[in-house]
DNA sequence: AAATTGTATATATCGCATATATACAGCAAA
DNA sequence: TTTGCTGTATATATGCGATATATACAATTT
């Protein structure tokens, strides 16, 4: 398990951790069933609290990413793609409407906002 | 010069009152030339300090729609209109972007954005 | 000069985000 | 059943940024 935390990053440490655990799912580095350092064991090695470790977990667990068993560990969730894609589309979502809500503010038109869309998102 | 400041808004005070400033402008009730309430007089209506009316001043100014001058007072500006525009976009922009990074990170597809983003913006 | 305008500086306050220590509880294997 | 692992809950510290202010200053108009 190869976290890396860096002082000098913006994002805070939980996010950091979480937002490298999800990488690994997604690459399927990680996958279903895989067991997770438990919270103390990645606390001690990143040298933070056990509370920071746990709120990573709580979040990606929220995400229906993880699934957390009290007394035995953390692991990757047996994923219920559609439901997991559902909760990414959400997160997506909140994002995409305040884009949207500033653009009606501000008397943008839908094309307008589709072209930049595109644009920023080259694929 | 109708402006509503509601307590029980979750906006800040400024934001309010750039927020309905901005609009009246977009909406052409307030017109190129037009000039606004002083900080002064604006701030002794709503009961707030002049800081707060400057604040809402200053952030419409950096967009673009307004023009101060000192000892004189705060217009709408000569809009300059490819400019005012480039402006919005960066503003939405950067909002954008910050969804375009949520859903490469979430590995959403280009397609799958695009459709979101049509149905939240209903036209 | 007097009255208006906006500006600058220094400050108070509040709340949220971040991170923590430590005591508690559940499970499992020796 | 004891030992050692797991996660959980509570109460707290701290820092930082956002919000809002008072007040003294400067520029312009009449």
């Amino acid at each position: 398990m190869k976290i890396i935390i860096k002082n000098s990053s913006p994002d805070p440490i939980y996010k950091q951790i979480s937002d490298q655990l999800r990488g690994l799912m997604i690459t399927g580095e990680l996958k279903a069933g895989d067991a997770l350092p438990s919270i103390r064991n990645l606390a001690k090695e990143l040298r933070i609290s056990v509370i920071t470790t746990k709120r990573s977990y709580e979040d990606l667990e929220r995400e229906g990413f993880l699934e957390t068993v009290g007394g035995k560990g953390t692991f990757v969730a047996h994923q219920n793609k559609e439901f997991i894609k559902e909760q990414k589309l959400k997160i997506i979502e909140n994002k995409l409407i305040e884009a949207v809500d500033e653009a009606r503010m501000l008397g943008i038109k839908k094309k307008e906002l589709r072209d930049m869309l595109d644009a920023l998102y080259e694929n």
